[in-house]
DNA sequence: GTCTAGCCTCTAACATGCCAGTTGTGAAGG
DNA sequence: CCTTCACAACTGGCATGTTAGAGGCTAGAC
């Protein structure tokens, strides 16, 4: 049971189950209907159970045995926490690509801060975050680093959570770009401290949004 | 279904078969049966269906649907990476211990280092690995860093897998204690960039060994 | 002798039924 | 009216039966 396969019953209803955690669909602490879920789905509550596993391994949701199962409350410690790992991760990406990148991966790079430009240009919010993503993984696929990857990404959906449930500010998105172009421009002339530094500037300037915001609504965060 | 509930039958086995692969006991590439493990530890296939799929999430398993589940194969590239994550990781967190690490904290450092010297000092391997991943949880302990050393526990399962396999030569504990001994000192006269540069020596010197041994048995390598 | 096609076996994926532990509720007693 | 205890309902953990698909083996044809 259990599965990673592509086109499985489990791994549809993990990837239903994750957005809907992500997107705030269910908020931290509610709990999760695996009745519900399997009648909604049309499956049974194998892979239901098999796809809240994998999320309880993430993180995302807590199990407690014979009781229920819960989606798990943020914590800014740990909000913190995995910003501190993903500014060390980063910031020695960020100092490597600068040695390391090729011509091609020098022009998507390019490319890339253009499109986010026209995106914050039309206001357009969800192609901006996704070229956002697709930024930060322009400058892992050249160094061919796969696990650094599939790390980030484990550290980004909790932090997702927050960043779509806070709405950040609009002028964040051009700051963003901005902050992006610093590290773009550090890289294209070969500058390594000075992209590591651009890039800890960067997830200096997100954990400073988060602070803020977490401020205002003081109430969707646990101790 | 699947748990990661202390004392579940399912905890219980993947302890049990994560043990047996990073151990060597299955070697990589080696196919699990399901059935034998059922019988052995007396429990259905369903713990042990939720041990295996935990392991796939972490990539020290692979299942291949229909087919089979089968112990993964060790890719030098992927030992590399994973050193370069912990070198990126673990010299931040040195830099911050070398900032905030309060009296308590020095001083279990110094302790692990003089019980590491008479583990080596004894020739006591098993012990000696127990305080070498010790040494580094010290770290970020009193930093309160709990998933940078989750983080970390999924690098070293993968490492640990090739220190065991390869068996580390014997003056290497040595080596490494001496290593460890540069980041303590660094740490207690509030060095920041010298705790840094200490722990990228220390994973460094860790890559070379490896980069050693493996030459000397590729066969034990994926491409 | 080699190549191919079909069957047979083995595996993971899934459905379902049962069990045990936790919780909330309501009744009984103070 | 408050406290306490027992019961009932709901949850996840587990066992087991069923299904579908992948691979290997064998037999037959060239």
């Amino acid at each position: 049971m259990l599965e990673t396969a592509r086109g499985s019953k489990a791994e549809a209803v993990y990837g239903e189950l994750k957005e809907a955690i992500l997107s705030g669909a269910i908020e931290p602490g509610g709990s999760i209907d695996k009745a519900a879920l399997c009648q909604r789905l049309g499956v049974s509550r194998f892979p239901v159970s098999s796809a809240i596993s994998r999320l309880a391994f993430e993180q995302l949701v807590v199990i407690e045995p014979q009781h229920g199962s819960f989606v798990s409350r943020i914590s800014m410690a740990g909000v913190r926490e995995r910003i501190f790992i993903r500014r060390a991760l980063e910031g020695e990406i960020a100092a490597s690509a600068a040695q390391r990148m090729d011509a091609a991966g020098r022009e998507a790079l390019n490319a890339s801060i253009a499109d986010q430009q026209r995106a914050v240009d039309r206001g357009d919010r969800s192609r901006f975050y996704a070229l956002d993503v697709g930024f930060h993984r322009l400058l892992t696929a050249p160094l061919q680093l796969v696990h650094s990857d599939e790390i980030l990404d484990g550290l980004r959906s909790h932090l997702e959570r927050v960043r779509r449930m806070l709405m950040a500010p609009k002028g964040r998105m051009q700051m963003t770009v901005r902050e992006h172009e610093g590290v773009v421009l550090a890289i294209m002339r070969g500058d390594a401290p000075g992209a590591r530094a651009a890039m800890e500037h960067h997830l200096a300037q997100m954990m400073e949004t988060f602070e803020v915001l977490a401020r205002e609504k003081p109430d969707l965060f646990s101790p």
